[in-house]
DNA sequence: GCGCGCTTTTACAAGACGTTTACATGTTGT
DNA sequence: ACAACATGTAAACGTCTTGTAAAAGCGCGC
């Protein structure tokens, strides 16, 4: 079953320390490869292409999940506190928590472009 | 009945274990000839002619049975098996399954050039 | 400082997925 | 006709993912 994300081809992300191949859905840190489950890549994936802007849980849960507006679930903070723990020691400043109104990813250093 | 995969003429796969010859339909681990069934080496062909990409279980089913997607059946996870276990003792090494996406054939020691 | 609600984290359970073996059936060779 | 082989499938079991509960921490308004 096709996850509810659905990616551009050929794309990747690249920053200070996180490289990402959307096509190929393989992460990187520091040059380590990444062990991502699918839901985690998709989350991951979905926050970068959005670098910068704070993305309501609402949001999250519609685009990355599926699920119709109005579910409450602590679904996403648990998947949201698992990729910080991926993404160690740079959880905390990748993935920022915007009090009551959503979640930001924050890119690391200097940022290359998006490349097609 | 011509199997499903149609293959190139003449080429011929090796690294540090095994070598296929895809004219002949011969592969051999360490210096010694496999015996290998038509569906298994043309599992192992596919695999080996998309070395490196992870390999959707449809793709694969598509490719080497002729099966139409949305099939649900464990017939590739049986000749993964197999082949694994023909494979001895990298079967685990070349056939790398990742979870929930597919399976992926991964080059042994030093590779060389898919010859023509 | 307190109360309330939000967020984080961990542990657990359930379901899905993958591996392996055994069996059945069809095909092929003698 | 029979034996051997190939291959699909069922079933048992192991592994992994993911949703959720619960405990604890934190933010905010009063």
């Amino acid at each position: 079953m096709q996850s509810a994300l659905e990616m551009q081809n050929g794309s990747h992300y690249r920053d200070a320390h996180l490289r990402i191949d959307f096509e190929r859905r393989a992460a990187a840190l520091d040059s380590k490869p990444l062990i991502l489950t699918v839901k985690e890549f998709d989350l991951l994936a979905f926050l970068v292409l959005n670098a910068g802007m704070i993305v309501s849980p609402t949001a999250l849960l519609t685009h990355v999940w599926g699920y119709s507006t109005e579910v409450r679930t602590r679904t996403l903070d648990v998947h949201l506190s698992r990729l910080r723990k991926v993404l160690r020691p740079y959880g905390d400043v990748y993935l920022e928590r915007v009090f009551r109104v959503g979640c930001r990813f924050q890119p690391c250093g200097r940022e290359l472009q998006m490349t097609a």
